[in-house]
DNA sequence: GCTCTATTTCAACGCGCGTTGAAAAAACTG
DNA sequence: CAGTTTTTTCAACGCGCGTTGAAATAGAGC
């Protein structure tokens, strides 16, 4: 091997050639280990990594873990609206079938991995447990509830949350059989009446 | 101050006077900690401090922090026991509330940083879900389907434990307003009778 | 009382983390 | 083309973690 040796030429320095965007690949790279890892399991120099870059560019572009974590966020690739659409198009009298298949259909192909991500990144961290309480309480709760207008509306949307995260931690985090391989027919036969309770029956 | 000053008297090395079991105060310190903080947020200096005893003690005497843990979870102050008495101890058609009134009593006067820390513990170390989910599962699980001895028990069961645990995972975890901060007899209104259904109702 | 051994503290190691400042190299400017 | 600015890598820092080995001290055995 020559001194001229293509092998492993130490990373050039300075500026890169062409149209390459750093902060856009941090970017990217941000959102996938984010959700695969969790806040705390996601390194900064994982990311970094990922993107192709060196892990000071995450403190020269965001300056630092978080504000990359908050612009990250900002851009993940779900539509709330969409989401929302999805649950309410149909008789209300199916709203619980349609969100057990829909989360469903959401999360069982991803696996349990980002799931527990999630959950642990909430246990954690403050600042990531508000920006997601803020879209999950805004975005996707207060719309439901609002879209029904039945008396304590808030406190039947938590109501479902609470059995749709619990299904997500039995079903992807501790993984109690014979819940965790169930299909998708027998869980919505199982829990959906009772979030149609939930949201329409008589809770009081 | 002399210099036989009893302040800041630098810890005198070797043996223990008296019959000081360092061994066990390790162990009920360990207890303490790994409920508050989770495995992870328990470090081996902060417990080694509370039983006032250097941090080199948990290798000597467990092998490390792996070894010190798996020993002290076989020492929690819970007795499965009576718990599943508690909750089988009536009639089958409140089992359901009798779940919901146990598990509120026993979480709401500890708060919700044991819980998160829990849960934050499963998400995050292997070794420790498998733990908590073989006590969850051969302890007490178990036992209740045994009880009541209806077809599709196991998923009866698991379909129980999904609410329960959502339920502590918005008020304790995420705390999603209301049900954060609902009372006990409000949740058990709510709650109950979807615990009933799944125990003993059609969920086929 | 002397020796041996068990117990404990102390100081340090190695690791990975987020972060920082200086140096290098490309791109921009006139 | 020369000088400036922007972008990037590199090397190092400080921190906290779990862990380790040596030194110091108390009790046990003879």
């Amino acid at each position: 091997m020559n001194a001229s040796s293509h092998q492993t030429e130490p990373k050039r320095r300075g500026r890169r050639a062409g149209g390459e965007d750093t902060k856009a690949a941090l970017l990217a790279a941000a959102r996938e280990v984010f959700v695969e890892r969790g806040y705390e399991g996601a390194t900064v120099r994982s990311i970094a990594a990922r993107a192709g870059v060196d892990a000071a560019m995450v403190n020269h572009w965001f300056g630092g873990k978080e504000g990359l974590f908050a612009k990250a966020v900002l851009q993940l690739p779900i539509d709330p609206n969409a989401l929302v659409e999805r649950l309410l198009d149909g008789p209300d009298e199916k709203i619980g079938e349609r969100i057990v298949r829909t989360f469903l259909t959401v999360w069982d192909p991803i696996g349990g991995g980002p799931f527990a991500a999630m959950v642990r990144s909430v246990t954690s961290h403050e600042q990531v447990a508000d920006v997601l309480r803020g879209f999950f309480v805004q975005t996707l709760l207060k719309r439901i509830v609002g879209h029904l207008d039945s008396p304590d509306g808030d406190l039947r949307a938590t109501l479902v949350a609470s059995q749709i995260i619990g299904m997500g931690m039995v079903r992807y985090v501790v993984r109690f059989e014979p819940l965790a391989s169930a299909d998708a027919d027998t869980l919505v036969k199982a829990i959906a009446p009772n979030l149609q309770r939930y949201l329409t029956g008589d809770i009081g």
